[in-house]
DNA sequence: CTGTTAGCGCGTTCAG
DNA sequence: CTGAACGCGCTAACAG
């Protein structure tokens, strides 16, 4: 069957022992038998058993990381940021699994790496508001944590459970700050008729960006007309073609569209324009995220750069335990107003 | 420490065997010690150890997926079919390992999977060009056959060694036919001056994509023009724009640009935008695969539709050997010619 | 249908 | 600095 350990060792003319001990380079190896091993392993291309290892040494080299929509530059650049981080430390292998956003199959990925035994996992992206899948999602952490698996959030908030023991790191991003500043850079502008297409229900990311407008909302007067001119969708292009004609429909007059991110705000634009309005002339647009393609959107979009390479790459080196965790073991992220073509004052 | 399936076999008083068969499903088991063993499965929280279960079964669930850009859609997608086919077969962990578009990362990948003694291996996207990489990519294909990992080529053209033995299975998309369409539906509308905005160099997408250019070029008699408008650059946005500078330079009256991709595609764009010229009154552009943002560039995109879902869902059976090989081992995809608003006749 | 017995390939004591 | 021996947790024969 395949070559082992052994197999080397009989080849070095040294022990099993011995082999091991040069490959992992935790003890000390005489210069000699050490190149002798290390020839052998090329001539007689030697490659690790992975799990055999893993059983013994009882703890893997895998590292997971849960996305909500792998096909979906958020995530992609948050993913890739994680796994070039974890890709320096040789040997670890981070892999990224898509939940697609589904909380059962988020717990069922969490089970498969638990039971590779990974030595960390990484959940990125907003989570799902639900009483029983939090309790099954902290269950799970809890077991991981337990397991001696390190847990750590990117891009979601602190678990909301108050019981007691271990609570993951979390780095997040400051959500509702994005958006008011948003929502008050439009204020600002003049405008008083906003419209807010806002991400799938229940989920986090969607309640505090959500939550930020309302509040920037209030404080001008406005907390009804918030109320009013919201609609709920998903992250996608298409929830951003209708709402936005639901909007139009609720108030033919509004001038300014919020959109729950830079993909859904592709959306609205594209609906404007087949209803003739212009951007930013007659409506304003913004989106979030300041994903790469924001900035070619014609009129170029207004919206709110969060750093998501940053982020990943601290949530690999905590994963890696390279790094400490942060003071209270939540980190938050703040994102940058982009003020670009898409929003102008109202007409008068 | 953790909870092992000898504790399990104690507390619902069978033995280690037996539960291991309830648990694998692959013997008969009465339905009362059946019921037995799982409620005890329940009540301790177990979870398989894999790495264990891999050593003695000599075989894993992982499933690798390697990826060159993972932030970019275009894998995304393919990536997120490859794990969604996987995913209904419960146990199977099909995990995405990002290259970055890195040959010696390609390479390092591939040996923790063999590793790891993935079951199967997809390798999505173009490769490098390189004889000597080719060579050290052929061997580690070849290991990991012979170690009893399934691989798949995923929009990834056959392995280019003449070599005996198993090739591995290859999905690739018609490059060259659709980059023809392409140019011919440019030829047709009139068009005579156009540029071609090519990719990464030794790189075979890239490759592929100029032949099929130039061959239509060729067959209008502008051979020696398609020679002199290309330009190399990378499968990003910034690409696009300044190889869009640079075509101008060498030819300011041409009338349309072919970009290696919808991305790049959009830096054209955005540069044709700042130069003052109209899309597709003054320029005519193309990109290409159709990922989701084309349709909503402005103008919306011309280019040529990928089926980049179906070729990773196809990938993600074939590594499962849910699906018979095709004959000779390669199946082709097509892409589709879709003609929208940013081509249109050249002004007379 | 179920229990017993051997390893799977490696890391890690403990001696030397 | 090196070798021998043991066990990690599980699956796969082999009996019964």
């Amino acid at each position: 069957m395949s070559v082992t350990l052994a197999d080397v060792a009989a080849r070095a003319g040294v022990s099993a022992a011995t082999v091991s001990r040069v490959l992992n380079g935790n003890y000390p190896v005489a210069g000699a038998t050490r190149t002798r091993v290390l020839r052998a392993v090329e001539e007689l291309e030697y490659v690790v058993n992975g799990p055999a290892s893993a059983l013994a040494a009882a703890t893997s080299d895998l590292i997971g990381v849960l996305v909500n929509d792998i096909a979906d530059p958020f995530f992609g650049i948050m993913a890739g940021a994680v796994q070039s981080e974890i890709g320096q430390a040789t040997r670890k292998l981070a892999i990224v699994c898509n939940t697609g956003g589904s909380p059962e199959r988020e717990l069922t990925y969490l089970t498969l790496l638990q039971r590779q035994r990974a030595s960390a996992v990484v959940l990125t992206g907003g989570a799902v508001e639900d009483a029983a899948h939090g309790a099954a999602l902290a269950t799970r952490l809890r077991r991981l944590d337990a397991a001696g698996s390190r847990v750590v959030l990117c891009g979601r908030p602190p678990l909301a459970t108050e019981e007691d023991g271990p609570h993951p790191l979390a780095l997040t991003f400051d959500n509702r700050g994005g958006a008011r500043r948003l929502t008050e850079h439009l204020l600002s502008l003049g405008h008083r008729r906003l419209g807010y297409l806002s991400g799938p229900a229940a989920r986090t990311t969607t309640r505090h960006r959500l939550e930020g407008h309302r509040a920037a909302m209030a404080a001008a007067g406005l907390a009804a007309d918030a109320e009013r001119l919201t609609t709920h969708g998903g992250y996608d292009r298409a929830s951003g073609y209708d709402g936005t004609l639901e909007l139009l429909r609720r108030d033919p007059d509004l001038t300014a569209i919020l959109a729950a991110n830079d993909t859904v705000a592709l959306g609205v634009c594209a609906a404007l324009r087949d209803r003739g309005l212009r951007i930013p002339q007659d409506v304003s647009v913004t989106g979030f995220d300041d994903l790469p393609f924001a900035v070619d959107a014609v009129p170029a979009l207004t919206t709110v750069r969060l750093p998501l390479h940053d982020a990943g790459a601290r949530a690999g080196r905590l994963a890696l335990g390279r790094e400490d965790a942060p003071p209270g073991g939540v980190a938050t992220f703040h994102g940058d107003l982009m003020v670009r073509d898409s929003t102008a004052p109202p007409r008068p």
